[in-house]
Parts: structure tokens; sequence; C-alpha cells
DNA sequence: CTTATTTTTCAACAAGCGTTGAATGGCATT
DNA sequence: AATGCCATTCAACGCTTGTTGAAAAATAAG
């Protein structure tokens, strides 16, 4: 807990502060008081606050990108004649979400709720998510469209924005739907979350981008 | 447009910038520069920011509320016997607010995209949405439930978390799906939005929910 | 026209903000 | 032991923030 370097308790204590209250409902001093370190180290480190903002954001990008990457290459390979299924497809981009389950770091489920924030933010989301996530979105429905050939690029994208809307909800963690369902459903479980998620996706893919068999 | 009362004019330009930048992210002075006011009369009509801020969010809650609902009880009436389809239930739930494109009134687009920033805030999403929202969202469930009678309620509750957060990404309106798709698919454009959101979820319901028929 | 009442502005407050330059501390290498 | 370098703290800056009480303007009532 100590052995972390300042540096990265800063890191740490703005993910977890700005995945809550957003970048303007955090002050450097609540930083930095969170992180046990005076106001002026951020700076140092980071530079300005918005610097220090796109740090935490990029901080964990490429890993997280790889992990889903490697997920998708995973199924291609197995299914190298066929190609992958629909729900294949749309387990390799959520499953490698729950990585944040398995290890004890809690900063995993800050910045999930941080991408959340920024996807659904008109302001932040443009740049930050196009830079670092657009690719490899790119490279999911690419496979969705040899999933599903029949499929215009419009309708394809219109159910990934589907996707995406249900995904980053989740992300967000409100705690929403257990109030509404009376604590049968709980936000933090991703793992049922995904189990409900990848046939309900893949039913509506298949509906809309009109494949037939299976 | 200067018809408009200036208590209205503070309304409506808090109600277009808090759902730009979120409530931390704008000032009292912005909004009262962006109304033609001085900084005083929000406090004056409204009490504190946090109060100008509840206004607002409620301001529209009721008007919206009672239309969703009219559609509702429409498709229950029209289909006594059996039973409006899910198809049916979900299109209740969503065309009403496309009212953003008919009307001319612009503040309704804003509206839209502060329920998804409250919506997709573990700040602000437990009191405020709860409060307005969750006794118009567990009418709709119900329908759902007579709709698909062999579901079990956490299914059920799981396959509404994946609509609304399907539905509060469409809200936002954020513009990544536009750049995304190359400008084949528009934020702006509510209809078509809701014109694939519907089969997609439905079908989600289906198979999720386990409905054979149909 | 006068008087009350409500609406709006003015001026200013204390507090908190992000940021910075200089001072201090620790820790290697010489 | 002295030096240089990086990390960290200290103290303070100019500015903006939300909020408020009193003054002024507009509106309504008599």
């Amino acid at each position: 807990m100590t052995n972390v370097s300042k540096r990265d308790r800063i890191l740490d204590a703005a993910e977890a502060l700005f995945a809550e209250r957003g970048f303007d409902g955090v002050t450097l001093r609540q930083i930095a008081t969170s992180a046990g370190v005076d106001v002026a180290l951020a700076n140092y480190h980071f530079g300005k606050k918005l610097e220090l903002f796109n740090a935490v954001f990029e901080r964990r990008a490429a890993l997280l990108n790889q992990s889903r990457l490697d997920a998708l290459r995973k199924v291609q390979a197995e299914q190298a004649d066929s190609g992958p299924s629909v729900e294949q497809i749309i387990e390799a981009f959520l499953r490698p979400l729950e990585l944040t389950q398995e290890t004890a770091d809690p900063g995993w489920r800050h910045y999930l709720a941080l991408i959340a924030y920024v996807n659904n933010s008109t302001y932040w989301g443009k740049r930050m998510m196009s830079k670092l996530f657009d690719d490899l979105v790119q490279e999911f429905i690419a496979a969705l469209r040899q999933a599903l050939p029949t499929a215009s690029d419009q309708d394809l994208f219109w159910c990934y924005h589907n996707l995406s809307g249900a995904l980053t909800l989740t992300l967000a963690q409100t705690e929403r739907i257990d109030t509404l369902s009376g604590g049968l459903c709980q936000s933090s479980d991703f793992q049922a979350a995904y189990d409900h998620m990848i046939p309900f996706v893949a039913a509506g893919f298949r509906k809309v981008c009109g494949a037939n068999d299976s």
C-alpha cells in the first residue's frame, strides 16, 4: 500500500475521484489529500490538471486494448475457416473487462467507470475516446461485418451503438439497477451483467442485421 | 425569444449548459451571462446552485412521464385481450422521446442529454433518477413481465438495464457514432436510433427472457 | 399619484481554486 | 564529506467561485 510511489498514488487517487465526480467535480487538493501528498506534487509530475486527467485516462488504455484484441484474435484463430460467431465476437469484446473482478486492484473498477464518464460526455468523449479506442472498435466491427455478411454498414453501426450504450451503463456502476430490481441485480457483478448482455446483444445484431440462421 | 420571463431564460440556459458540461463544469455566472441576466437573479428565483439544478431536472419530468405512460396505456387498450407485444411496449417507452424532434423547442434536446448525464452518474443518479422516474419504469417492466410470462425477474431487470444503457447513450448525443460510422449514423437523428433500437432490444428481451413464439 | 410588492441589479464578501517559484529533503555518485 | 539530481513540500500569488444584503427598478394595488 505504501510501497507504491507517490506518483502512482496520485494517479490512483485521481482515477477514483475523477470516475466518481467527473473532471470539474474534483479539486487537485482533494486528490492530493486522498493520495497523502502535497498539492504541488501533482503539478510537478503531470503539469496542468487536464494533463493529469489525460495521464489517468491513458494509463490503462493500451493494456486494455491489447487484452481485448488478444481475445478477438483467439476466437478468429479457433474458427479460421468459418470465422467467429456473433456471440464469440461480443464475448471477446466484453469478457476482458472482467479483469477488474479477478485482480485485487480496485483501480480497474474506477478506470472502467471513468471510461463510462468520458464516453457519455459530449465534452470529453469526442477527443479522448476516439483517440484511444477507435482502432479497436473498428477491428471488432470488421469482424462483425464478416459474421453478418448481409448487414448494411448503417445497421451495423447502429447495433454497435446499442452495444456500446449497454456496456457504458454497466461500466458506470451507478447501482441504479440494484435498487430498481430490489437487489436482484448488482451493478458490481460484471460477470452477471455480461452473461445477460452477450445473448441479448447477439440476438439484437442478428435481428437487425438480418442473419436468419442459428 | 425575449417574450419568455427571465426566470425561464435562466432555466433554459442552465439546462443547456448543465447538459453539456455537468453540474460542476458550469458556473452561475456563465448561466447568467447566457441568459442575459445578473448573477444574483438565479439565487433569487431558485436559491442555491443545487436547487437550480433540481429545478431544471424536475421541470419537464412530469410531462415526459405522462407522455410515455399515455403511450403505454394506449397499446394496452388496443390489445386488451392478449396484452401488448414486447415491441409495442418498447415502442411506447422510446417514441415519446422523439417529441424533441417535432417541437421547435431545442430545450427538450438539452433536457434529454441532461437525463443521460444524471443517469450515468453515480453521484446524481441514485437520488434524482429514482425519485422522478422509478414509478414509470416499474410500470413498463410490469408490462414486459406480462408479455414475457416465462421470464425470471432477474433476467427481466438485466434486459431492462441493457435497454436503459442503449437509450442513455442515445440521449447523450455524444456524436461518437457519427465519426465512428463515417457519417452514416447521426446522433441527432433520434428516429433512426429508435428504428434500430426497438427491434434490437425486443429481440434481446425475447432471447434472454425465453419467449420462443413470434 | 402613492404606496406596496415583486423583480432585478449592484457591489462586495470570504472561501476555495489551479498554479508557481523558491526552499527543503533524500539519495545516489564522486 | 561534498556534490548534483530528483522528489517533495512550503507559502503564496492572482483569480474565480457561490452567495448575500442592500439599493434600484419595474409592476401591481389602492
